[in-house]
DNA sequence: TCTGGGGTCCTAGGACCC
DNA sequence: TCTGGGGTCCTAGGACCC
């Protein structure tokens, strides 16, 4: 029997020769905070996830004080109090308008720039690596670093690699270590097996928990022995993925920028709520402002779904009450992007899977099967109907666009919205609302 | 009492076909 | 002991990321 061990990787001519640099904010939703609120400098910071459930973003003082990333908000509680930590309810309209000041910062340094995630962005610098010889990549980076804490108040670390993956535990080394500064730049370096030797596997990009795992029963605790691998070894392991990171920390380029974001393959919008909900009428406003807000992401990258996916369930960690989870997949007639057919669909949805007795926890659904607008076919029985919800959902979005998104609502929405979920310590949105701008007093 | 949300890619296995 | 073999397509689930 013969399996597919062999090496099944195609390079380009330049593998080797690339040059990536990764710019990543510090503690960013924490950053965030602090830039408007001076009296944070220097005190230990949190970020709490949507529901004010989880613990995502820590403050180099919250982190020493032990605070896991991750970890459920009610389980620090006491630790939280002891040291008098600021805690904050995620406020991502003030994120996301700081990661866009972040970013235009940035486009000033390079030509081609991939943005990763909300608080990363790898910059194509293949061009200016002959510089390096004179140490001015890692003088450009600091350039960089410099103009974004200028600009924008946010700090960031930034690492240099032959690849991604390099650049990745560059940046990790670089916000480790006080020496390196915030940069650190490891193309051709010569310090690169101790480098990756300060690594342990588990903080290596795209090695998870169940990778770590299977590794250290193999002897593979660091960087390094991951990079010197056999190549066999690791195909058996972790599959093409894993062959493809470790050529990447041999320092050849398997993973390209992505200069322009491929088209979206789903939408999803689902949360928690602040309390159990039991009633359908409170799941269908639930359901009914998620896929609200779902059509508005899809109509802004002018697309359109086929279909259409509804879910609930209990809270998994309870162990008194009875556990219920479903899901209904609906193939729509046509495409669809207009909110007030889709919410037709998703309250169906969940008249269908809804089991009465249960108190559920979260809900959530989910659009599929995209296609661009201008190829939405109407059906042969339509009777001008889609046309009006077109019109209809053009206004709502027009106004909301204008007045800031939840001016009109769906009545289906309901107005109080008792499920909806917890954020006791939300900031205000400084950078975008006018009523919420910072006030310096006079006194 | 209280445990996030939104994505991507890969693989194994089943269905089906000739 | 001994089922045919080989291909494609689809889906569910795993693993990972921030």
């Amino acid at each position: 029997m013969f399996s597919t061990t062999t090496t099944a990787i195609t390079l380009p001519p330049d593998a080797r020769n690339r040059c990536f640099t990764l710019v990543d904010c510090n503690n960013f939703y924490a950053s965030c905070e602090r830039v408007f609120d001076p009296k944070l400098k220097k005190q230990p910071v949190i970020v709490l996830s949507n529901n004010d459930g989880c613990i995502v973003a820590r403050s180099e003082e919250a982190k020493a004080l032990g605070i896991g990333m991750g970890e459920p908000f009610f389980r620090c509680r006491d630790i939280i109090e002891k040291h008098g930590i600021h805690v904050f309810s995620s406020n991502y309209t003030l994120y996301g308008n700081m990661s866009e000041r972040v970013m235009n910062t940035l486009t000033q340094f390079t030509l081609e720039m991939e943005i990763y995630s909300i608080d990363e962005a790898f910059l194509d610098l293949s061009g200016c690596d002959h510089l390096d010889k004179h140490g001015d990549l890692t003088e450009y980076a600091r350039t960089i670093r410099a103009t974004v804490r200028q600009w924008t108040g946010i700090p960031v670390s930034i690492g240099i690699g032959r690849t991604k993956t390099l650049a990745k535990v560059a940046n990790r080394l670089a916000k480790k270590s006080a020496r390196a500064m915030g940069v650190l730049n490891l193309v051709d370096s010569p310090y690169m097996d101790k480098a990756l030797e300060r690594v342990c596997i588990a903080d290596v990009w795209g090695i998870g928990r169940r990778s770590v795992k299977k590794l250290k029963e193999k002897g593979v605790t660091n960087a390094r022995q991951l990079r010197d691998i056999d190549d066999r070894l690791i195909r058996k392991q972790m599959g093409i993925v894993g062959l493809r990171l470790v050529y990447e920390l041999r320092g050849i380029s398997c993973l390209s920028l992505e200069t322009c974001p491929p088209p979206r393959k789903g939408i999803m919008s689902s949360r928690s709520f602040g309390r159990k909900v039991e009633s359908p009428e409170e799941l269908k406003e639930a359901v009914t402002a998620y896929v609200t807000k779902a059509a508005v992401k899809l109509r802004e990258q002018n697309l359109a779904a086929q279909v259409l996916t509804v879910f609930l369930t209990t809270n998994p960690y309870s162990r008194d009450d009875g556990q219920y989870s479903n899901s209904i997949v609906l193939h729509l007639p046509t495409a669809i992007n207009n909110t007030v057919e889709l919410i037709r669909y998703a309250v169906q949805g969940i008249e269908r899977i809804f089991k009465k007795g249960f108190r559920y926890k979260k809900a959530g659904v989910m659009l599929d099967e995209l296609i661009p607008a201008g190829q939405i076919q109407t059906t042969l029985f339509d009777r001008g109907n889609a046309g009006r919800n077109k019109k209809l959902t053009e206004v709502i979005d027009m106004v909301n666009d204008i007045m800031g998104s939840g001016t009109l609502k769906y009545a289906a929405q309901g107005s109080a919205q008792p499920w909806s979920g917890k954020c006791k310590n939300l900031s205000p949105r400084y950078t975008t609302n006018w009523k919420e701008l910072l006030t310096v007093s006079a006194d």
